[in-house]
DNA sequence: GTAGTCACTTTCCTCTAGGTACCTACTAAC
DNA sequence: GTTAGTAGGTACCTAGAGGAAAGTGACTAC
Protein backbone atom coordinates (compact mmCIF):
# COMPACT_ATOMS: atom_id res chain seq x y z
CA UNK A 1 0.00 0.00 0.00
CA UNK A 2 1.67 3.18 -1.13
CA UNK A 3 1.10 6.36 -0.91
CA UNK A 4 2.98 8.17 -3.37
CA UNK A 5 1.44 8.58 -6.10
CA UNK A 6 4.40 7.86 -8.47
CA UNK A 7 3.84 4.36 -7.50
CA UNK A 8 0.12 4.38 -7.98
CA UNK A 9 0.96 4.91 -11.67
CA UNK A 10 3.91 4.08 -12.76
CA UNK A 11 3.51 6.70 -15.74
CA UNK A 12 3.67 9.51 -13.59
CA UNK A 13 6.77 10.44 -14.28
CA UNK A 14 6.82 10.21 -17.72
CA UNK A 15 3.73 11.85 -18.21
CA UNK A 16 5.46 14.65 -16.07
CA UNK A 17 8.27 14.50 -18.31
CA UNK A 18 6.35 14.57 -21.63
CA UNK A 19 3.13 16.28 -21.47
CA UNK A 20 3.72 18.92 -19.26
CA UNK A 21 2.48 22.32 -20.72
CA UNK A 22 4.03 23.19 -23.46
CA UNK A 23 6.50 20.91 -24.02
CA UNK A 24 4.49 18.34 -26.36
CA UNK A 25 3.91 21.70 -28.72
CA UNK A 26 7.83 22.23 -29.01
CA UNK A 27 9.05 18.83 -28.94
CA UNK A 28 6.38 18.35 -31.90
CA UNK A 29 7.53 21.46 -33.63
CA UNK A 30 11.57 20.44 -33.56
CA UNK A 31 10.48 17.11 -34.61
CA UNK A 32 8.44 18.21 -37.60
CA UNK A 33 10.90 21.08 -38.88
CA UNK A 34 14.18 20.19 -37.25
CA UNK A 35 16.71 22.35 -36.49
CA UNK A 36 15.82 26.27 -35.58
CA UNK A 37 16.24 29.15 -33.76
CA UNK A 38 14.42 30.66 -30.97
CA UNK A 39 12.27 33.16 -33.04
CA UNK A 40 11.48 30.19 -35.25
CA UNK A 41 9.99 28.02 -32.92
CA UNK A 42 8.43 31.19 -31.41
CA UNK A 43 6.13 32.21 -34.54
CA UNK A 44 5.55 28.29 -34.96
CA UNK A 45 3.81 27.95 -32.10
CA UNK A 46 2.56 30.93 -32.07
CA UNK A 47 1.28 31.82 -28.58
CA UNK A 48 4.15 31.30 -26.63
CA UNK A 49 5.77 33.44 -24.68
CA UNK A 50 9.28 34.39 -24.80
CA UNK A 51 9.69 34.11 -21.24
CA UNK A 52 7.97 30.68 -21.08
CA UNK A 53 9.22 29.65 -24.33
CA UNK A 54 12.63 30.05 -22.27
CA UNK A 55 11.44 28.20 -19.29
CA UNK A 56 10.63 25.19 -21.07
CA UNK A 57 13.51 24.66 -23.43
CA UNK A 58 16.05 25.07 -20.76
CA UNK A 59 13.74 22.26 -18.91
CA UNK A 60 13.96 20.47 -21.85
CA UNK A 61 17.55 20.53 -22.76
CA UNK A 62 18.11 19.53 -18.71
CA UNK A 63 15.95 16.41 -19.52
CA UNK A 64 18.42 15.85 -22.35
CA UNK A 65 15.50 15.46 -24.70
CA UNK A 66 16.84 18.72 -26.72
CA UNK A 67 20.03 19.73 -27.90
CA UNK A 68 21.11 23.47 -27.50
CA UNK A 69 23.85 25.13 -29.53
CA UNK A 70 24.91 28.84 -29.08
CA UNK A 71 26.72 30.44 -31.74
CA UNK A 72 28.60 33.92 -30.03
CA UNK A 73 27.77 35.87 -33.09
CA UNK A 74 26.10 39.90 -32.99
CA UNK A 75 23.14 39.20 -33.41
CA UNK A 76 23.44 36.15 -31.32
CA UNK A 77 22.10 32.90 -32.62
CA UNK A 78 21.15 29.76 -31.03
CA UNK A 79 19.94 26.45 -32.68
CA UNK A 80 17.83 23.98 -31.06
CA UNK A 81 17.49 20.73 -31.77
CA UNK A 82 15.52 17.27 -30.51
CA UNK A 83 17.80 14.89 -29.59
CA UNK A 84 18.38 10.81 -29.77
CA UNK A 85 16.47 10.55 -26.85
CA UNK A 86 13.58 13.27 -28.04
CA UNK A 87 13.44 11.68 -31.22
CA UNK A 88 12.92 8.17 -29.22
CA UNK A 89 9.61 9.58 -28.25
CA UNK A 90 8.07 9.98 -32.06
CA UNK A 91 6.49 6.72 -32.15
CA UNK A 92 4.40 7.48 -28.95
CA UNK A 93 3.66 10.83 -30.50
CA UNK A 94 2.38 8.84 -33.91
CA UNK A 95 0.39 6.44 -31.31
CA UNK A 96 -1.37 9.62 -30.04
CA UNK A 97 -2.04 10.94 -33.01
CA UNK A 98 -3.48 7.69 -34.42
CA UNK A 99 -5.47 7.63 -31.55
CA UNK A 100 -7.17 11.35 -32.46
CA UNK A 101 -7.70 10.74 -35.65
CA UNK A 102 -9.34 7.45 -35.19
CA UNK A 103 -11.24 8.47 -31.40
CA UNK A 104 -11.73 12.30 -30.69
CA UNK A 105 -15.06 12.24 -32.73
CA UNK A 106 -16.24 9.73 -30.34
CA UNK A 107 -15.37 11.99 -27.53
CA UNK A 108 -16.99 14.31 -29.05
CA UNK A 109 -20.09 12.34 -29.53
CA UNK A 110 -19.78 11.05 -25.79
CA UNK A 111 -19.81 15.21 -24.71
CA UNK A 112 -23.06 16.11 -26.81
CA UNK A 113 -24.53 13.21 -24.76
CA UNK A 114 -23.52 14.02 -21.53
CA UNK A 115 -24.55 17.57 -22.19
CA UNK A 116 -27.92 16.82 -23.63
CA UNK A 117 -28.86 14.84 -20.60
CA UNK A 118 -27.40 17.34 -18.28
CA UNK B 1 0.06 29.74 -41.35
CA UNK B 2 -2.05 29.17 -38.11
CA UNK B 3 -1.91 30.64 -35.03
CA UNK B 4 -3.52 28.13 -33.17
CA UNK B 5 -1.84 26.36 -30.86
CA UNK B 6 -4.07 22.60 -31.38
CA UNK B 7 -3.00 23.03 -35.33
CA UNK B 8 0.96 23.79 -34.82
CA UNK B 9 0.34 20.41 -32.61
CA UNK B 10 -1.89 17.56 -33.92
CA UNK B 11 -1.88 15.99 -30.61
CA UNK B 12 -2.45 18.24 -28.24
CA UNK B 13 -6.45 18.13 -27.68
CA UNK B 14 -5.86 14.51 -26.79
CA UNK B 15 -2.77 15.42 -24.81
CA UNK B 16 -5.60 17.80 -22.84
CA UNK B 17 -7.64 15.18 -22.57
CA UNK B 18 -5.56 12.11 -21.45
CA UNK B 19 -2.88 13.37 -19.56
CA UNK B 20 -4.56 16.71 -18.18
CA UNK B 21 -3.65 16.46 -14.26
CA UNK B 22 -4.49 13.30 -12.28
CA UNK B 23 -6.57 11.79 -15.00
CA UNK B 24 -3.80 9.38 -16.17
CA UNK B 25 -3.54 7.81 -12.31
CA UNK B 26 -7.66 7.64 -12.42
CA UNK B 27 -7.45 5.50 -15.77
CA UNK B 28 -4.25 3.74 -14.64
CA UNK B 29 -6.09 2.64 -11.38
CA UNK B 30 -9.61 1.89 -13.24
CA UNK B 31 -7.93 -0.21 -15.86
CA UNK B 32 -5.35 -2.16 -13.59
CA UNK B 33 -8.06 -2.88 -10.79
CA UNK B 34 -11.27 -3.32 -12.94
CA UNK B 35 -14.53 -1.28 -11.62
CA UNK B 36 -14.60 0.14 -8.26
CA UNK B 37 -16.20 2.74 -6.00
CA UNK B 38 -15.16 6.09 -5.31
CA UNK B 39 -13.26 5.71 -2.09
CA UNK B 40 -11.54 2.46 -3.69
CA UNK B 41 -10.03 4.93 -6.32
CA UNK B 42 -9.33 7.86 -3.04
CA UNK B 43 -7.48 4.86 -1.37
CA UNK B 44 -5.73 4.00 -4.08
CA UNK B 45 -4.60 7.19 -5.61
CA UNK B 46 -3.82 8.61 -2.30
CA UNK B 47 -3.20 11.98 -2.13
CA UNK B 48 -5.84 13.23 -4.23
CA UNK B 49 -9.11 15.22 -2.40
CA UNK B 50 -12.79 14.08 -2.96
CA UNK B 51 -13.34 17.33 -4.24
CA UNK B 52 -11.18 17.38 -7.30
CA UNK B 53 -11.93 12.78 -7.66
CA UNK B 54 -15.26 14.15 -8.25
CA UNK B 55 -14.47 16.95 -10.79
CA UNK B 56 -11.89 14.79 -12.75
CA UNK B 57 -14.38 11.85 -12.61
CA UNK B 58 -16.95 14.25 -14.20
CA UNK B 59 -14.64 15.10 -16.59
CA UNK B 60 -13.65 11.79 -17.53
CA UNK B 61 -17.51 10.27 -17.78
CA UNK B 62 -18.10 13.43 -20.02
CA UNK B 63 -15.38 12.40 -22.15
CA UNK B 64 -16.93 8.90 -23.01
CA UNK B 65 -13.66 7.45 -21.04
CA UNK B 66 -15.19 6.56 -17.69
CA UNK B 67 -18.73 4.61 -17.32
CA UNK B 68 -20.42 5.64 -13.98
CA UNK B 69 -22.80 3.32 -12.36
CA UNK B 70 -25.26 4.79 -9.14
CA UNK B 71 -27.14 2.61 -7.17
CA UNK B 72 -29.79 4.05 -5.08
CA UNK B 73 -29.17 2.08 -2.02
CA UNK B 74 -28.15 3.58 1.99
CA UNK B 75 -25.32 4.44 1.97
CA UNK B 76 -24.97 5.08 -1.64
CA UNK B 77 -23.16 2.85 -3.89
CA UNK B 78 -21.21 4.26 -6.70
CA UNK B 79 -19.44 2.34 -9.33
CA UNK B 80 -17.01 3.75 -11.50
CA UNK B 81 -15.34 1.26 -14.58
CA UNK B 82 -13.16 2.33 -17.84
CA UNK B 83 -15.38 2.82 -20.81
CA UNK B 84 -14.07 0.41 -24.06
CA UNK B 85 -13.07 3.92 -25.38
CA UNK B 86 -11.28 4.74 -22.63
CA UNK B 87 -9.47 0.76 -23.10
CA UNK B 88 -8.13 1.68 -26.15
CA UNK B 89 -5.83 4.24 -24.69
CA UNK B 90 -3.86 1.20 -22.85
CA UNK B 91 -1.38 0.63 -25.40
CA UNK B 92 -0.54 4.01 -25.43
CA UNK B 93 -0.71 3.64 -21.48
CA UNK B 94 2.11 0.36 -22.18
CA UNK B 95 4.29 2.41 -24.68
CA UNK B 96 4.83 5.08 -22.11
CA UNK B 97 5.79 2.32 -19.40
CA UNK B 98 8.18 0.73 -21.97
CA UNK B 99 9.40 4.45 -22.42
CA UNK B 100 10.05 4.87 -19.22
CA UNK B 101 11.77 1.83 -18.34
CA UNK B 102 14.42 2.06 -20.74
CA UNK B 103 15.06 5.82 -21.22
CA UNK B 104 13.93 7.36 -18.00
CA UNK B 105 17.77 6.24 -15.77
CA UNK B 106 18.95 8.76 -19.53
CA UNK B 107 16.84 11.52 -18.50
CA UNK B 108 18.17 11.08 -14.98
CA UNK B 109 22.10 11.22 -16.25
CA UNK B 110 21.30 14.11 -18.50
CA UNK B 111 19.89 16.12 -15.54
CA UNK B 112 23.01 15.32 -13.32
CA UNK B 113 25.48 16.23 -16.40
CA UNK B 114 23.42 19.30 -16.86
CA UNK B 115 23.22 20.39 -13.23
CA UNK B 116 27.10 19.82 -12.67
CA UNK B 117 27.79 22.06 -15.20
CA UNK B 118 25.23 24.41 -13.85
C1' DG C 1 -30.09 9.24 20.38
C1' DT C 2 -25.79 9.05 18.72
C1' DA C 3 -22.25 7.41 15.82
C1' DG C 4 -20.90 5.68 11.35
C1' DT C 5 -20.91 4.95 6.17
C1' DC C 6 -20.83 6.82 1.40
C1' DA C 7 -20.46 10.00 -2.22
C1' DC C 8 -20.14 13.81 -2.73
C1' DT C 9 -20.78 19.45 -2.13
C1' DT C 10 -19.55 23.90 -0.46
C1' DT C 11 -16.74 27.40 1.30
C1' DC C 12 -12.54 29.34 1.98
C1' DC C 13 -7.77 29.78 1.15
C1' DT C 14 -3.18 29.33 -0.96
C1' DC C 15 0.11 28.99 -4.39
C1' DT C 16 2.18 29.13 -8.56
C1' DA C 17 2.23 28.85 -13.57
C1' DG C 18 2.01 31.94 -16.87
C1' DG C 19 1.10 36.66 -18.91
C1' DT C 20 2.58 41.79 -19.61
C1' DA C 21 5.83 44.95 -20.04
C1' DC C 22 10.19 46.55 -19.99
C1' DC C 23 15.31 45.90 -19.99
C1' DT C 24 20.07 44.06 -21.68
C1' DA C 25 24.49 43.85 -24.78
C1' DC C 26 26.32 44.11 -29.19
C1' DT C 27 26.84 45.57 -33.80
C1' DA C 28 25.38 47.01 -38.54
C1' DA C 29 22.91 49.90 -41.28
C1' DC C 30 20.77 54.26 -42.38
C1' DG D 1 22.49 59.07 -33.15
C1' DT D 2 18.92 56.21 -33.52
C1' DT D 3 16.85 52.29 -35.21
C1' DA D 4 16.65 47.30 -35.91
C1' DG D 5 17.49 42.56 -34.69
C1' DT D 6 18.56 38.39 -31.44
C1' DA D 7 18.01 35.71 -27.30
C1' DG D 8 16.85 36.09 -23.71
C1' DG D 9 16.40 38.22 -18.29
C1' DT D 10 13.67 40.58 -14.67
C1' DA D 11 9.91 42.52 -11.99
C1' DC D 12 5.31 42.65 -11.24
C1' DC D 13 0.66 40.95 -11.42
C1' DT D 14 -3.42 37.99 -12.00
C1' DA D 15 -6.43 34.04 -12.69
C1' DG D 16 -7.46 29.79 -11.76
C1' DA D 17 -6.36 25.19 -10.26
C1' DG D 18 -6.20 22.66 -6.43
C1' DG D 19 -5.93 21.73 -1.19
C1' DA D 20 -8.26 21.74 3.71
C1' DA D 21 -12.01 21.25 6.31
C1' DA D 22 -16.58 20.95 7.35
C1' DG D 23 -21.33 19.92 5.97
C1' DT D 24 -25.29 16.97 3.87
C1' DG D 25 -28.92 13.31 3.54
C1' DA D 26 -30.61 9.01 4.30
C1' DC D 27 -30.48 4.99 6.68
C1' DT D 28 -28.51 1.35 9.98
C1' DA D 29 -26.51 -0.53 13.99
C1' DC D 30 -25.65 -0.16 18.71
Amino acid sequence: METVPELACPIAPVVDLVFSRWTTPILWTLNEYGRQRFVELERRIGTITPKVLTQRLRQLERDGLVTRTYHPEVPPRVEYEISELGRSLAPIFHNLADWSKRNLAQVDEARSRYDENN
